[in-house]
DNA sequence: TGTTAAAGCGTTATTATGACATTAAGTATT
DNA sequence: AATACTTAATGTCATAATAACGCTTTAACA
């Protein structure tokens, strides 16, 4: 599950399958592969990342694993199998991972997978193949779950953004309003934000100032303790 | 990963590999077995559990996936591998659930499995066999981080139990002192206990109150929100 | 030069937290 | 019968965190 943030929405990458393959009617789904026998479960989370995105070392997090033998099932899914697997009714456990990623960053590095992958507003994906709604519908809860107890975004946004970028961030995956004197104040008492001289210019109003953060204390704040995030 | 608790400690139950077949060193593993081909993973999870302690209808969470190819390789490993699998190095993804019951319940319900079994205490387990210690502190940081944000205890703690039997059982399950007033304010405050007119009887001192769950403020606590729990 | 739009600051009332000590209610001991 | 012993149970206070607000600032643009 690869989430991308573009300053206002959540998105999600999708692969049309019929690039993929000529004879299957045209079809996003989840990214995803076979795991290869000499690799670890993390090491092809990242291959695969790798492969359709060609980002490397970003965040990147298991989330669950997902094994009905009912999810291959479906009438519409059969010619995909048997185009594809070599054994088509094969028993499939599916071992989830996400990760967050700067879309701009995306769109600088395409691979030669890309042209088949597109970025897919998180909120209007209503239709996946197999089982992968609910792998998706899995994943964000466990985002936000885990958005609740650390602070992250280290991943999503540009290397210098605004407080307002952010919180359109939180806002956006929460899906809900934030006010924003609170949460200046609880970011920016977290301490793991440094202030730029930098602002934003252009903007037909006052320009805000741009913050990065500071990796290190970052990851010291992550490894020490516990996290409250809540309005 | 079945953890019990008896008023006092943590404990996890494992399995004596030399009963389950005659011809290996005695050592004791963590408990699993394969899925098999009609079954989801929640599914297999109820079998095992039931199989071994013979309860069903408890607590069981997946924890994660783990699938380092390597977690075969072990020499001392190798035997056991030989005599059980059809295929001793295929390659195996595990897939983690881990259920919290009352110790006090299994022993009541005995499984014809339940003679290979004991209750190891969580703190003097040191060495495990295949990727099995690994495994284990895997859930462990699972179940800390679980009770940090939802009240657990339901399944832990006897139907009837007294503020200080929680309160051990935090303890227990963080390793740490808690003050016994900060405790009571807060468990109290989440209105998800019912006080019972019975009390302790037969101890050399004040007898405690007993309370229980309520179910329903319980579950419904779990699904409107957010918990931190903290000392 | 006024309008517009977001940035950014500050206060206050309420609630949650952590630190801390004493009394109460039983059994056991003499 | 008196006393010791053990755990249960309760209260206060200073500090920190939170939620709910309004107003001023700084730029572009008309």
């Amino acid at each position: 599950m690869i989430f991308g943030f573009n300053g206002d929405q959540i998105y999600v990458l999708l692969i049309d399958r019929e690039n993929q393959l000529k004879n299957v009617i045209s079809e996003y789904a989840l990214p995803g592969n076979l795991i290869r026998d000499d690799e670890n479960l993390d090491m092809a989370a990242e291959r695969v990342l790798k492969e359709l995105t060609g980002l490397s070392v970003i965040y990147l997090e298991q989330f669950g694993a997902f094994g009905d033998p009912d999810r291959i099932k479906k009438k519409e899914d059969q010619p995909w199998l048997k185009a594809v697997r070599s054994i088509p009714n094969a028993r499939v456990i599916t071992v989830g991972y996400y990760s967050l990623i700067r879309m701009s960053d995306y769109e600088l590095n395409p691979s030669s997978f890309a042209k088949n992958a597109k970025w897919m507003p998180l909120n209007s994906i209503k239709k996946l193949p197999f089982d992968h709604l609910k792998i998706l519908n899995s994943s964000v809860e466990y985002l936000r779950s885990n958005t609740k107890i650390k602070p992250i975004g280290f991943n999503l946004l540009p290397k210098k953004f605004t407080l307002n970028q952010m919180q359109k961030l939180y806002e956006a995956i929460f899906d809900k309003k934030i006010d924003n004197r609170n949460f200046r104040r609880k970011i920016i008492n977290l301490n793991i934000l440094d202030k730029l001289e930098e602002k934003q210019s252009g903007v037909a109003h006052k320009p805000a100032n741009y913050y990065k953060f500071n990796k290190k204390r970052y990851e010291t704040y992550l490894e020490s303790g516990f996290f409250k995030f809540e309005f």
